[in-house]
DNA sequence: AAAATTGGCAACCGCATCTCA
DNA sequence: TTGAGATGCGGTTGCCAATTT
């Protein structure tokens, strides 16, 4: 492939080492035959068309029929992360938020693994919202996006208060909902149901059911279990947990194997979210009392969506409690 | 009101892996 | 078996709008 740059790159070496003279052309930087940035609606309606036509793949020849003087690679990555029909744009919703502490938490940057669990999310989407919102807290905070203070925080304040608005957002929806019961699927999840599924839907099946999404495939979820205080306090033999202030119940599985490779969870389903969400030995029964955090907070529930759901006070104070609780 | 800073995001790059002749 | 081209992935860049100073 040609090494060109672009004008977007800082890196003007490789473009010296072609032939080929720079031209602004539209605002878009034409390097002999190949343009480069933003595409314009004309170069959008090309690729749309060719592909509607022949498909997609082969891209470096889609290309050149297509008549777009792009590179193969321009052509797929404008494709599948903007005209791709299926694409959701948007905001991030609390789900997916959800979706992707708990992904990246057990995959880790592998960004296009954790989009194949968020329908109609890209890579570069996912990975553009960890680096804006995610890594951003982690900056606050002072500590590395990795470590595992970060870590813990993100996993027993900020997932566990997701789970918390979630919940408040279905209750709400169910509320208004309730008289039509019967127009839901189900595939979608009801409460207090004790579904059988063989413990076969993942965690992507979990939130979407506790979203009330419904009309795709993801089956029946297999609730199990409801949150008491005796099952709060002691951890199967996994060490997993339910915490109360979440209030699980009904929501989450309570694992009954590990599977030990990563890779396997969800198609194994045989560890649900709870496992990412609980907390460390009992540590939810041990003081931390999030709702007065809340209701110290009243911006927690100004109907924001996205990445407010913490700030550096709550965390901080977590993180006393945290270590006072642990000893530490 | 203007300048500086920040945040969001599209698009690019290099590298690794896959596919196929 | 091997090598070239295609594809996929994660990291990075830089534009631009919004916000802050």
């Amino acid at each position: 492939m040609m090494d060109v740059k672009g004008r977007n790159s800082k890196n003007s070496s490789s473009s010296s080492s072609t032939t080929q003279t720079c031209d602004y052309q539209d605002e878009i930087m034409v390097v002999g035959d190949l343009r480069r940035g933003p595409w314009t609606v004309e170069e959008d309606l090309k690729l749309i068309n060719y592909i509607a036509t022949h498909g997609e793949g082969r891209w470096n020849s889609l290309a050149r029929s297509a008549g777009l003087k792009r590179t193969g690679k321009s052509c797929r990555l404008r494709w599948l992360n903007y005209l791709r029909p299926d694409v959701r744009r948007g905001n991030i919703t609390l789900q997916e938020q959800l979706m992707i502490l708990e992904l990246h938490s057990r995959w880790g940057n592998r960004w296009s693994k954790i989009a194949q669990h968020l329908p109609g999310r890209t890579d570069n989407e996912i990975k553009n919202y960890w680096r804006t919102r995610v890594q951003k807290h982690a900056k606050q905070l002072k500590c590395d996006v990795n470590s595992k203070q970060f870590k813990d925080t993100m996993r027993y304040l900020w997932m566990p208060r997701l789970i918390e608005r979630i919940q408040a957002a279905n209750a709400a929806t169910n509320a208004v909902t309730s008289t039509n019961v019967s127009t839901v699927p189900n595939s979608s999840f009801t409460p207090n149901h004790h579904l059988t599924n063989n413990m076969d839907m993942g965690s992507e099946h979990l939130v979407m059911a506790q979203a009330g999404i419904t009309g795709n495939d993801y089956g029946v979820a297999h609730v199990t279990t409801s949150y008491t205080p005796e099952n709060s306090s002691t951890s199967d033999s996994f060490g997993t947990q339910v915490s109360p202030v979440s209030d699980l119940t009904n929501e989450y599985y309570i694992p009954v194997n590990h599977n030990p490779n990563p890779d396997n969870y969800f198609q194994a389903g045989q560890i649900g979210l709870s496992e990412s969400i609980t907390s460390p030995s009992g540590y939810f029964n041990q003081g931390l009392d999030l709702h007065s955090m809340e209701q110290n907070n009243p911006w927690l529930h100004s109907g924001d969506t996205s990445d407010n759901l913490w700030n550096v006070e709550d965390i901080c104070l977590f993180q006393q409690q945290f270590c006072n609780n642990n000893n530490i």
